[in-house]
DNA sequence: CTCGTCATATATCGTTCCTATATATATCAG
DNA sequence: CTGATATATATAGGAACGATATATGACGAG
């Protein structure tokens, strides 16, 4: 999904600054699905606007920075709800955990151990995050439909994480894990 | 993580062709928790060789196309092993269906039904990958841990859709879904 | 037997998007 | 009063994706 979408999308439920934009997609609850940074979605937000579909009013308040204001005009619904009438691709999924897992025979314990600690510690985090998010969006259903998805799927990592930790921290087994598979087996 | 060290860390496992590359990043394995397409990878093999992290011989066989075999050097594992050695980022995940079911009161009810049974089918698909990738590696410890964190994901994943599509689908149930949050309790 | 399609294999163009940084002001804590 | 944090806009530079072009062999459908 591109970042004209993304901003469309979040645009439909509230008027908001490029600065709001970029905090609803990597702090508010947006961020548990999509991303987005600032490189991005202030040259988008110029582009939806010389494509008339959104419209941006300045609000200058004396001794601040002069703040543009964008709102989502009835061409701009329209191209919303075009965009989201495509069949969604397939989630994105990018782990450098999971890939740094995979050659932890190769690495420091030490690494390792810490590797998982942290892993598990964004995971607490992200839960935490959706905990609060849910109450915020009590009301909107869909809302806590998508938080509840994400709670739902941390909760297993977390799970998992706790249970398994030892399969690739091994605590001084290493010879079980000398044997190097030929790329077939990683490859499936 | 960047496309260089995804090829350092699938040429320690294998001597492989970008093709193979592209392969294990995108049907293998490895699928489940990274991405690279050939537009990264190609470039990366070549600035890899120049850059004296990898070799490559070329293998001519008559009648078929010039197979360019590339293989990890002592430089080259010094550097996977360094690349890895940083701190790994968070995760990323991205999901079209999520942002499309936060305007589930927007879109045709069919549309949306279709996208969740789209969701299942390549939630289960990913599952059944994950199972057999699970049999061919079941002497890599550490491949077992990456793909068992993977299959744990999904099925939430799966349980919690077949569980909870119904929030979104809302049968009819239109009115209670006409509340439009303001987007402090999106943002969180 | 030929035509289309799929798997193998390399390569690059154009576009999108991220990362990092610069700029400016206000506030709050130490 | 100094540094950190929050608000707010903007862009340069580079990384990576998506799509496409090219070429060949194999294999099944018609």
């Amino acid at each position: 999904m591109n970042i004209r979408t993304l901003c469309l999308g979040i645009l439909h439920f509230r008027d908001a600054t490029g600065y709001e934009i970029n905090k609803a997609a990597s702090e508010g609850s947006f961020s548990h699905f999509v991303m987005a940074s600032y490189g991005s979605i202030y040259p988008t937000l110029t582009k939806l606007e010389t494509d008339g579909l959104v419209s941006c009013r300045e609000e200058t308040e004396p001794g601040k920075p002069t703040r543009k204001v964008y709102s989502l005009n009835e061409e701009g619904r329209s191209a919303l709800i075009e965009a989201l009438s495509q069949e969604p691709r397939g989630d994105v999924f990018k782990s450098e955990f999971l890939f740094l897992s995979l050659f932890s025979n190769l690495l420091d314990p030490a690494h390792i151990s810490s590797a998982v600690d942290q892993q598990i510690a964004r995971v607490r985090d992200e839960i935490n995050h959706l905990e609060e998010a849910c109450e915020k969006c009590s009301k909107h259903a869909s809302s806590r439909f998508a938080i509840g998805y994400g709670k739902a799927v941390n909760a297993a990592a977390l799970d998992y994480l706790l249970k398994n930790r030892h399969r690739i921290e091994q605590s001084g087994k290493r010879n079980e894990n000398e044997y190097e598979p030929p790329l077939q087996e990683v490859m499936g």
